[in-house]
DNA sequence: GTCTATAATCAGATAGAC
DNA sequence: GTCTATCTGATTATAGAC
């Protein structure tokens, strides 16, 4: 990955322009521009001509600031990456699993109502064989699912949870958790609504929430403290 | 959906050439070659030009057969839908729901595993709106959800099951399914594997249907009839 | 830093010889 | 039915005025 992209992140729209603000301003208006349209139409179905315009901005602005599609596209990919990569990074064998797999659920399913676009980006990514984060994956993402897998498999050990393989876990959360953001299309259809009001999801977070539980053979833990949606 | 394929999809290279039989296996090869291609690079990332080298055969003779890029592309998208649609089409409630959830999730794997370029197709389709078959899943889809989240609900009624959310169910069964298939990359990436092997897909069947049966309150029934994977 | 005009490339589609 | 050559339009990228 390119990376750096995170410290121009900051400052936008703050009173009288200081130096670097405009430049901040119109960078996160194309990296925003470009999420939406990469999520609805691929890296090849989006023109940079369309993210100008969704940014409001000239098109040789575009490359002005990002030299290339290709560019801005990774910046965009290390965008999403960077919302994926703080889940249950402080977890431990201590823990309560049923308090954590609550949690990771419940975190997961509202990533997927608060960014359905960056999941949709990375997902299309993924599915056309991860051609510009394979590394991420064998790397990073590999050694996460390694760790976290580690503590599962010690809680079965410990009689704590059902004797789960905690890889294909992992896969079952992560698969329908984001599955309400990259296929949110036939979700809504199907459930012939609209859009996800605050009610279907929450639905949602209790039933995946649930069912994962008692599929570990756990219940679900009482809320001690009132829950950020 | 256009249709009018099916009719066209037999006969290719048995014996000496009869009218027709020709075209039937180019036919088929533009199909196939375009499967993977859309699977691989999206709609807008796949050149006719490519579809053709990987068909052998000239680019022209794919507007001969399909006039059009956009009408090859609804061909697949409708082979893929045919591949998708009977499914537990016999099921009622006199039935065992362990058997039959059971039997759906892993001929769900199988699927996954059999025609993964397919279902990765469907699945980009879909993340981008599904603008060629939204008219199908408002229409088809939805009412096989809805027949069989009649059934299941009446299941939990009974007692029979846990009382669960029978479409919400569905979902579960469909994205943690699928997801071996459409993100494959990272899958295998993080098992660190080059491919699924027969162990490997075993191994998953074994681990969803077990998974969800017991989120559902079921055990696993006996195996009467050996199992065709 | 920003914008207009344009160069260079590539894709889908078609005409017409075989 | 098949293939080569070509047309037409769209896209990325850049040059250069402001």
């Amino acid at each position: 990955m390119t990376s750096s992209a995170s410290s121009r992140r900051n400052g936008a729209r703050r009173g009288p322009y200081k130096p670097g603000q405009i430049r901040d301003r119109n960078f996160q208006l194309i990296i925003d521009a470009a999420e939406y349209e990469f999520a609805r139409h691929g890296y090849h179905g989006t023109s940079t001509q369309k993210i100008a315009d969704r940014a409001g901005i000239a098109k040789a602005n575009i490359h002005y600031y990002f030299n290339s599609k290709s560019n801005l596209y990774l910046e965009v990919l290390d965008n999403i990456i960077s919302l994926w990569n703080d889940f249950l990074d402080d977890v431990s064998v201590e823990d309560d699993p049923a308090e954590v797999l609550d949690k990771f659920v419940r975190r997961k399913v509202a990533l997927s109502f608060s960014h359905p676009q960056a999941s949709r980006v990375f997902a299309v990514e993924i599915i056309q064989g991860a051609p510009h984060i394979k590394e991420y994956i064998r790397t990073r993402m590999r050694k996460w699912v390694t760790e976290k897998a580690g503590v599962l498999r010690q809680w079965s050990a410990e009689g704590r949870m059902a004797d789960i393989d905690p890889v294909h876990l992992i896969f079952l959360i992560w698969s329908s958790t984001q599955h309400y953001a990259d296929f949110e299309t036939q979700v809504l259809t199907i459930l012939n609504r609209k859009d996800f009001d605050a009610n279907t999801q929450r639905q949602v977070a209790d039933f995946l929430s649930a069912t994962i539980l008692r599929a570990c053979g756990l219940s679900t833990p009482a809320p001690l403290s009132p829950r950020t949606s």
